[in-house]
DNA sequence: TATTGTTATACTCTATAACTATA
DNA sequence: TATAGTTATAGAGTATAACAATA
């Protein structure tokens, strides 16, 4: 009943500051999510990744692939598909072949779209201003930045989870 | 109940830095957690949620009442009541009447629940050093962690979610 | 064969409201 | 009346695997 996972090794504890750091990261995170879903629930009837993939498409000057909306948020492919579904019924989003490749669904925004996000966005901002900004000076800001890019950037590098063998010890349920 | 907030207001744009700030910060923290969610369920079969609470419980040396475990994991009292039904059953705590406080439901760690949590504890921190720690320096860690902790202070200190009206257009779905 | 995406299915989680009981 | 917690229920989201179509 240890754990020295499978790579073998002791795990080097972590020092207080460090815990703090994560406890407190973890923390701010979760609750700034939470009120970032209040506001888009409310405000726009739409979920956090809804919200997302609005933003990714008006990014990208009003369409994507699948695949590439999958890419920029975490989820499975059902996922996106489900949840593409739900903004197609809602008229939020138009799919169609791609002409490149048939393979492709290719996804554009519509205006109705378009004018939900312009709509929630000033809430988002202001819950988002409210919450993190707000606290912070500019170089507060500034340095968090540079340092969540650096810890993102090393994140993304990660060897995909994929790659572990599945133990799946069935401990609790 | 105030306030410009869904409609009216003028809110000042974030410049790039801070829209940068706030990416690379929540994408990490969403990358971070699934990587945790991942290890916490092939080591132990436990949530996220379920780890929490344990991790609390043997921080409150042993026990709790099901209020005070409510009020750190953000979750409603029925979702605690859930996760705290799948974890009695798993016989990694109980509960009982409080003597204090007939009302009251104390919650208890069992030697189960606490070799377990000690089993998916390193992979955890393993987890946690691997994808934030590590490609951080110690300037940084202490930096981040003064920055978050002053976030996180103010997040907890604004008004309560719960005072807003319940508006939910059902714009998508 | 590999990739893109969908579907079917099953499951987990969460929220709401109604309810019991204690204070 | 207010608080602590449970239950019933209903819905949202997610993951997996099997599948079809194209490259």
């Amino acid at each position: 009943m240890n754990g020295p996972d499978a790579d073998g090794g002791d795990v080097q504890a972590l020092d207080p500051q460090q815990i703090e750091t994560y406890f407190a990261l973890t923390e701010a995170v979760s609750l700034l999510q939470h009120q970032v879903e209040q506001q888009l629930q409310a405000e726009g009837g739409i979920s956090t990744v809804q919200f997302q993939v609005l933003g990714r498409l008006v990014g990208a000057r009003g369409r994507a692939t699948m695949t590439q909306l999958a890419d920029g948020v975490v989820y499975s492919r059902s996922g996106l598909t489900y949840q593409a579904g739900l903004m197609e019924r809602a008229g939020l989003i138009t799919r169609e072949a791609s002409p490149d490749d048939e393979r492709a669904t290719l996804v554009a925004i519509t205006d109705k779209g378009r004018a939900l996000f312009e709509r929630v966005l000033p809430g988002h901002i202001q819950v988002t201003r409210r919450m993190l900004i707000d606290p912070l000076s500019d170089e507060d800001i500034r340095r968090l930045g540079d340092i969540m890019t650096r810890a993102r950037d090393h994140m993304r590098a990660q060897p995909p989870r994929s790659a572990r063998r599945g133990r799946r010890t069935g401990s609790a349920s």
